[in-house]
DNA sequence: ACGAGCGCCTGTCGGC
DNA sequence: TGCCGACAGGCGCTCG
């Protein structure tokens, strides 16, 4: 589930408090409950329990899709994958059947990572370059100019749509907001990066930036049973649309699959680059 | 270097 | 009603 957006949202909501949580800020790890082993990436059960414990979250951040808990002197690195979430609660709370993790917190609550699918993972590291080190720049980096992503672009020769979800190329998009993303910029899921102008490039980025600043603006999007509180899902333009209308020309919206993945897209105002 | 196929998991939905 | 396959926001692995 989780791309950039919910991601964000996540870590907003466990750094700032709200919807009757408090903060996470500066408080102390005092217990720690795995239910689910696998969900521990690194290191061993045994190893994560002594040294986690005594440790105080001293801030709360994000890289591409995964959620980073800076500890004292480790880093707490989650990622979500398909069905992962993040919720404080009472200490004391029943614990729910997907509940997988849980840190014990100072002051009464705790940290559920709770995760139906369990493809989620938790990394306990020193470095947070150990797990994070291979991912492509953050779509919103001023570094990443329109000049240096067309750049990127040639340099990969690849279709759009698995580029735009390797996170080694860019960190964030997952199937969602990269159909958005080449919906906005009326770019074909299967165009050749090493086709795009310089101007196209330029629209696909401002695009890219554009989807995931609204699906931050709306909490994220909130699909099936698995999220609270987003509802980005309400503004989709063509994911989980098919057959519908296009919102620009009425042409019935169409789904493939590219890369394995559910394509969602306009054949009209996209382009097919194997027609042209 | 790339894409296809599969594994990891659980749950939901539609068709028969 | 019940069973069965397809499908779901991700990603790492092997193989050709």
């Amino acid at each position: 589930m989780p791309e950039l957006p919910e991601v964000e949202t996540i870590a907003n909501g466990l750094r700032q408090g709200g919807f009757g949580c408090p903060s996470i800020l500066n408080r102390r790890i005092e217990g720690v409950r795995l239910f689910w082993e696998r969900t521990l990436a690194t290191p061993s059960p045994e190893e994560f329990h002594r040294r986690v414990i005594g440790q105080t979250i001293t801030a709360v951040g994000r890289r591409g899709k995964y959620l980073l808990l800076t500890l004292m002197p480790d880093s707490l690195i989650f990622h979500l994958r398909m069905s992962g979430d993040l919720i404080l609660e009472p200490v004391d709370a029943p614990i729910p059947l997907h509940h997988r993790l849980l840190l014990d917190l100072q002051g009464g609550i705790r940290l559920a990572f709770n995760d139906t699918r369990k493809f989620g993972r938790a990394w306990l590291v020193l470095d947070p370059g150990q797990v994070l080190n291979g991912l492509g720049p953050e779509p919103f980096d001023p570094v990443l100019t329109p000049v240096v992503f067309h750049d990127n672009l040639l340099r990969s020769h690849r279709q759009l749509k698995p580029l735009l979800l390797n996170q080694a190329f860019l960190a964030g998009l997952g199937n969602i907001y990269t159909d958005e993303a080449l919906f906005l910029a009326r770019l074909h899921p299967l165009t050749s990066s090493r086709d795009l102008s310089p101007l196209q490039a330029e629209v696909l980025l401002a695009s890219i930036r554009q989807v995931l600043q609204e699906g931050i603006q709306h909490h994220g999007a909130s699909i099936d049973w698995v999220y609270r509180g987003g509802d980005f899902q309400n503004h989709f333009r063509v994911y989980q649309r098919t057959g519908q209308p296009c919102q620009i020309c009425s042409t019935p919206v169409q789904r493939t699959v590219v890369g394995q993945r559910a394509t969602h897209y306009c054949p009209n105002c996209q382009n097919n680059p194997q027609k042209v």
